[in-house]
RNA sequence: CGGGGUGUAGCGUAGUCCGGUCCAUCGCGCCAGGUUUGGGACCUGGAGGUCGCAGGUUCGAAUCCUGCCGCCCCGACCA
């Protein structure tokens, strides 16, 4: 066992980082807080990317790209906004370096200070409405439906490869529309995108519903999301959509002229997923022995393994094995043959279990013989033999399989894992046993919700849409026993 | 920012308490050749080191002292 991973059961975050480091997904790098995501994770990234910027495509929006830098006034214009980020900003201040007259290197030139400073963007809101100022007159010019895939920069003080690093690659979408319901509608509509991705691509099963007060995004009126939950039983949101409502338009003046030839605020919206459903991923399917990726993401779908005794056989193998391989890829499979001759079988059999590849093929003397292969899932372990010449509809069958099993294998886990409680007592033990989401009421104040998160480190993450959960009705707050309209989503989360 | 840990070859480590026998141990990986190949092969040979950095103590420092730095983990804050 030449890359040990630390087992879950023993140390869940040693578990992560091994998984995250050794399969090839990602790597520290000399600067804190930022890592460096290598050819493996960022084709995931890429295969990510590809399916939502199709998802966003069909429902009208277009990509742009605005400035990586803001100008430190801007982040003050919505008051909520900057006191929600202002704690993490980067902040540009000089633009020339000089050769140290000291001899120490190299230097900031204190003659090149800025006369205003520039923020690194933490998000792109202010920046955008800055802009969305100049396109705007009329209903005419509305909606903007415009996305843009970025990179952002939050100072956290606390990094995780993918959950949370200080420089993280996102999507976040600005739109702006002449009525609040057709911007509510679009934020909603986006959370539906996030919800049909996080649950057919990545095999991860969410619970839509709106955040309290006070886990709102700086500036919106009202946050939507997703929320997922992981093995150790911790929740992770996976996405969210703001209805920004006139907020950002009156920060940046930003009217329009409605049909009655009235002067009007715009409407406006923003959504973001970013390279922490990566994180989710490793978190909501891998074992002890590595990745599974749902075969949708993964970059490798197919590895196909040959196996020899001599150099004969080798020959025969080899010859067949590129057959395959070749009718495999024109079928459309992401495929990949290892012929490497330095490593044996069983050692790139554990390689890509570690890599997480769904299917993998072993092809022999005995398979071709019997004019098959031989197949084993990643996620079950489960070995079938393949008919040769009906390979690529058997493995279209397979990969299918896979994708669905895995969801369910999370569904099934997520939902043993919200337990609806009544009482304070069971509300503390169901955050230990069984751990994962609980589900009980709240009398709806910001000082229950902040005194539950210091008595028990969980907090509300959401209050869940209709249809969502069983609905029970009204009760009383499992903490302060005060009138509750309804449950709420409580978890500890990443 | 607080608490803990850690820094020796690409990775993981021994040695540090008690200085010399260490121009530094072992495993993995790497290179060459050979034997192998159905669950992380083996043999032989080889390459690879500012012992985190700076200063100090000493005849002599990976080891002792002072200062600094990096990174990881836990917590507070956040996607």
């Amino acid at each position: 066992m030449s890359k040990a991973i630390t087992p879950r059961a023993q140390d869940y975050a040693q578990w992560y980082n091994d998984l995250v480091i050794k399969s090839g997904l990602a790597d520290y790098s000399a600067v804190r807080g930022c890592m460096v995501i290598k050819p493996y994770g960022y084709a995931l990234w890429e295969n990510m990317q590809a399916e939502l910027d199709k998802m966003f495509k069909d429902t009208g929006h277009q990509n742009a790209y605005f400035p990586l830098f803001i100008p430190k006034t801007f982040l003050s214009r919505e008051a909520a906004h900057v006191e929600g980020f202002a704690k993490e900003c980067a902040v540009v201040t000089h633009y020339r370096l000089k050769n140290d007259p000291a001899g120490g290197g190299v230097i900031v030139d204190p003659e090149a200070a800025l006369e205003e400073e520039l923020i690194v963007r933490p998000t792109s809101e202010t920046i955008i409405w800055n802009t969305y100022k100049t396109w705007i007159q009329s209903y005419r010019d509305l909606p903007i439906l415009i996305n843009q895939w970025a990179n952002v920069v939050r100072w956290e003080m606390r990094t995780r490869l993918f959950l949370r690093t200080a420089e993280f690659l996102w999507q976040e979408g600005h739109t702006a529309h002449a009525t609040a319901e057709e911007a509510m509608e679009e934020a909603r509509r986006m959370l539906d995108v996030y919800t049909q991705f996080a649950e057919s691509f990545m095999a991860l099963p969410v619970i839509r519903g709106v955040k309290s007060p006070a886990e709102r995004f700086a500036g919106a009126v009202e946050t939507f999301c997703i929320e997922a939950l992981m093995q150790d039983g911790k929740a992770l949101q996976a996405g969210t959509s703001h209805f920004l409502g006139q907020n950002f338009a009156r920060a940046f003046d930003v009217q329009f002229l409605n049909k009655n030839n009235e002067q009007e605020y715009v409407w406006a919206t923003s959504w973001g997923v970013s390279t922490r459903l990566i994180g989710a991923l490793v978190m909501a399917h891998g074992d002890d022995d590595g990745l599974k990726l749902p075969p949708k993401l993964a970059p490798i779908q197919v590895i196909i393994i040959p196996v020899y005794k001599n150099d004969t056989q080798r020959a025969t193998v080899h010859t067949q094995a590129l057959e395959i391989l070749e009718q495999l890829k024109k079928a459309g499979f992401r495929v990949q043959y290892d012929d490497a001759d330095h490593v044996r079988p069983g050692w790139k059999y554990a390689e890509y279990e570690l890599r997480g590849v769904p299917l993998r093929l072993s092809l022999g003397e005995r398979e071709i013989q019997q004019h098959q292969v031989e197949a084993v899932r990643r996620d079950t372990r489960e070995k079938l033999y393949l008919p040769f010449d009906q390979l690529p509809e058997k493995i279209g069958d397979l990969l299918d399989q896979i994708q669905q099993d895995m969801f369910h294998q999370a569904k099934s886990f997520r939902d043993q894992h919200i337990t609806t409680v009544d009482n304070w007592d069971d509300f503390l033990r169901a955050l230990e046993e069984p751990g994962g989401f609980v589900y009980a009421h709240w009398d709806g104040t910001p000082e229950t919700e902040i005194r539950i998160k210091e008595l028990s480190k969980a907090t509300i993450r959401c209050i869940p849409f209709p249809g969502q959960l069983p609905d029970h009705g009204s009760g009383h707050c499992v903490l302060t026993g005060k009138p509750s309209a309804r449950r709420v989503l409580f978890a500890r989360a990443y």
